[in-house]
RNA sequence: GGAGCAGGUGAGGCGGUCGCUGUCCGUCAGGAUGGAGGAAAGUCCGGGCUCCACAGGGCAGGGUGCUGGAUAACGUCCAGCCGGGGUAACCCGAGGGAUAGUGCCACAGAAACCAGACCGCCAGGCAUUGCCUGGUAAGGGUGAAACCGUGGGGUAAGAGCCCACGGGCGGCCAUGGUGACAUGGUCGUCGGUAAACCCCACCUGGAGCAAGGCCGAACAGGGGUCAGGCCUCGGCCUGCGGUUUGCCCGACCGUACACCCCGGGUUGGGCCGCUUGAGCCCGGUGGCAACAUCGGGCCCAGAUAAAUGACCGUCACCCCGUUUCGGGUAACCGUUCGGGGCACAGAACCCGGCUUACGGCCUGCUCCACCG
RNA sequence: GGCCCAUUCGUCUAAUCGGUGAGGACGCAGGCCUCUCAAGCCUGAAGAAGGGGUUCGAGUCCCCUAUGGGCCA
């Protein structure tokens, strides 16, 4: 609970964006699922003011990246698969403290042009709305062909509501004591 | 008003918040500064660079193809010649050789490249309205293309058989031009096709920065000598295999068992290659020009799941209208409001080109038509 | 990033050098047969990725573009 008082400090500018308050519920809700995800949430305060300024406020350094072929491979394979409109979205807990992100548009998307701009919104949203509420996750976004071009609201939904229910079915397959570990999907 | 050519600009400008990446400084808080294109694209050519291969010679293969120049080089560019298109400005052209040879020219047609006569025409014979022999490319018909075309002479009928004019191709000569070629004369000749094989001239080793080098980690193997025969013990001959990055000659190397010696390959790990270069800007000189040269100034992206962005405000521009007001008979013009749009497209070793994609705006030159 | 290859009816594929209705199989449509359907038989429709050039004539030769696929260490 002590991300929260972080989060309304850096939250103050991104009030100016009125249009997305409307989603404060949402926020709160999977802030309350995320230490069951990661465990370095021992000592949170103490780690921001050590670690380097990217991670606490809206920074997208190479800590917060997927960076190796083996590391996305990981993901797919082991995951959880959530797929929304636009977007696939393969999420599976890691180690860290922080979330790390990877992003892939594959040629059958298009151009070099429209998969670098697609790749920028996803990393914008990422970046400004949805890391501060995720602490120890790995989250690899695929960008699906044939969907239409992807636009910034979007993103921001699509990746909002299905990391809701990614964390709504960890938590069914976790309070009934491994009954169905199968079932999210 | 319409059209042709050449060039420029181009995430439209400004501001705010947050963010990415290279370099430099740093008291490790941070700060300063640089950060996509004319096509970065397609990968169609040409180079630089790197590795591999290479005694030498021959053949094959590939490419280019009017002339002269430019260039590091080119299939590019500039200036011209010739042919074709357009009223014109101008545009297009793989544009050497068909007399070195070979092949092909379907169907149709008698015949498709140099020989031949289907209907005709003419002569002769048989014979009685047809047949045979010979001559004939003027007429018919076919075709993309038929012994160059028109007229005259000539003839049994005809034919470059002869003459006049004209057309194409080739040789030779003269003049002009560096040359392609042009003009004139003379002689010969008269289908096309070389983006068919080919001939001629010139060029051409192969791969590509995922080239290649260094380091680290893990994994296990890799290399050298030695065949048989002869013999003066150093060489020669023979067999088999390999290399000579297409093939041949030639050259070189290897060859069972066994012995001896230590390095070797692999990989989406790191570093180097990696950004100062046939570089850009300004001015002078030479040249019709492409371009060259001299002087001064400048440093201008180097990522690696891959930076150069996201959102908001505002101002321009364009389009649409059940929008406001004013003017006007009207088409419409100005103004206000609302909505939408603002191209093609993203560096990956670097250059020179070509090709393709591209909304809008701007500049210059030129042609045609109309009016004054 | 670089280097290569291919594209023929709806689908899978043929045709030697350029030559005149581009062939076959499955599928589709119609008919015959059958009480009906299937099978079988007969008939038919439907095709050169796009643009330009060479040629009398291009699926074939040459150039450009588009699309699809493969390889590298």
């Amino acid at each position: 609970m002590d991300d929260e008082k972080n989060i309304s400090t850096e939250s103050n500018k991104k009030k100016a964006v009125a249009r997305l308050s409307g989603q404060d519920a949402d926020q709160e809700r999977t802030q309350g699922i995320i230490p069951q995800a990661g465990k370095g949430t021992a000592s949170p305060g103490s780690q921001h003011t050590i670690e380097i300024g990217g991670v606490t406020g809206e920074g997208f350094p190479r800590t917060l990246r997927l960076l190796r072929k083996t590391q996305f491979d990981l993901v797919f394979k082991q995951g959880n698969r959530v797929p929304r409109k636009h977007l696939l979205m393969f999420v599976k807990p890691n180690t860290l403290s922080s979330p790390r992100l990877g992003i892939a548009t594959g040629k059958r998307y298009g151009k070099a042009v429209e998969r670098n701009r697609a790749k920028r919104i996803v990393r914008e949203v990422f970046r400004r709305f949805i890391r501060q509420h995720l602490a120890g996750i790995d989250l690899v976004v695929l960008v699906r062909p044939g969907r239409g071009p992807l636009r910034f609201d979007n993103c921001l939904g699509e990746m909002r509501s299905g990391l809701k229910k990614y964390f709504k079915s960890v938590e069914k397959a976790q309070s009934p004591a491994g009954l169905a570990p199968d079932n999210p999907d």
